[in-house]
DNA sequence: AAATAAATTTAGTCAAATCTAAAAAATTAA
DNA sequence: TTAATTTTTTAGATTTGACTAAATTTATTT
């Protein structure tokens, strides 16, 4: 049970992927690894020999359990590497997906969950997403986007959906991270803007585009 | 300038075995890599149209300057990820090295860097070795060999030149660690075994098979 | 229900890194 | 200084993961 980086890039991008649709086609696929199709339909004939996902020909594919193992594997190295980049090495939010990109494949399983310990067991990455444990288990509270929640309801930001660095500089801007209280004074029909209140009583403006990729749990 | 796992670890293996002969032969560098002497003459091809290295056919191999600066990055990585998983992980001496020959081959030089500031910027890598800067330089005091250390003179252990568990196990028990300030007291001809002083007054013999794989540094 | 378009798979190449077996060169011994 | 031995290189295959172009299947339109 070791696989390659680009067995273990495939099995991770499909994880993501049936999440939305529950199968996953080879265009797909192909446009999120930036590859062809016809390289996709290779690599899922392997991955069907070695038996981590269900796949007949023009049908799709989707992991089956072993494959999801394999991958929760390699998201929880990926989201710990994530995490001791922006808390130990002080890189920001939007530096560190990129280089875990290349941590994650190390698979040692020693070297993780001693990490692991290391970090004090952290329960989310830098952008607030779950990290599963060392036996594979994840958080799966799902998360609302912001403008689903009511009006003058308080919750808590858990995430975002988009990592680039310029809704990092923005939220850093607004004050808004991840464990940051919010609440909604205003909808504004016209162009679906929200007036919040976050923190301690701050009031801001957030576009539609923003409020969108702000993720929320339901708490307090 | 970005390399393969495969063409950064001949590099680094090179590195090590024209320290000691100057040129690096051919079977040589199989029996390190655990590979075949076809492979060696392909991959050394390679290097050389890459200008990593000195190569004429039958004639041996040796980094040139471009080479060396690579082979130098390369350890830098993989003893500063030694170090990492020692002190900060506790990985023992002997478990580091697996660990790192994967870490080593993520080469993100600002990771790297981070990880340099975040450590505390050491001077030595768990078995002693020292650890190139951002760069390339490195401390090459030359170290010596415990036997050939004269009687009665106060040193202190900088390294150990076999890093398998048996040794540390060994090491341990004695209480002999880097940074230990040790004596020869006897030197007995018969089998070469030492009786020492260690550390607080402790009086142990050793092995001539140990006191040889005992580095000194000659200060104090 | 054809015809057209889109998605997917197959067929055939390619580059990287390895291997085995055979040939060639260099070294050592007779 | 030949002959035997060792070392190294060449030649030809193999595996992995990718690609292009062509064929096939599925989905959408007329
Ligand atoms: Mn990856
Ligand atoms: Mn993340
Ligand atoms: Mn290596
Ligand atoms: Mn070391």
């Amino acid at each position: 049970m070791n696989y390659s980086v680009s067995e273990e890039n495939y099995i991770k991008t499909i994880f993501h992927l049936q999440k939305k649709e529950g199968t996953v086609t080879t265009n797909e696929l192909a446009g999120e690894l930036k590859t062809r199709p016809a390289s996709v339909t290779d690599m899922m004939k392997k991955l069907k020999a070695k038996k981590l996902l269900h796949y007949q020909p023009y049908q799709g594919f989707r992991l089956n359990n072993d494959g999801t193992k394999v991958a929760l594997a390699i998201i929880r190295r990926h989201r710990l590497w994530e995490y001791f980049l922006a808390e130990k090495l002080k890189f920001t939010w939007d530096e560190v997906h990129e280089v875990a990109e290349e941590l994650e494949h190390v698979s040692n399983k020693k070297l993780i969950d001693k990490l692991d310990a290391f970090l004090g067991y952290p329960k989310n990455d830098p952008h607030g997403d779950p990290i599963p444990d060392a036996n594979g288990k994840i958080d799966t509270g799902k998360k609302i986007r912001l403008p689903e929640i009511p009006l003058h309801t308080p919750c808590i930001v858990s995430g975002v959906s988009n990592q680039s660095g310029e809704i990092l500089e923005l939220l850093e801007h607004k004050k808004i991270r991840i464990g940051t209280r919010l609440e909604i004074r205003k909808k504004f029909d016209f162009d679906e803007s929200l007036e919040i209140k976050s923190g301690k009583q701050t009031i801001t403006t957030i576009s539609r585009q923003l409020a969108e990729n702000i993720l929320i749990t339901h708490e307090a």
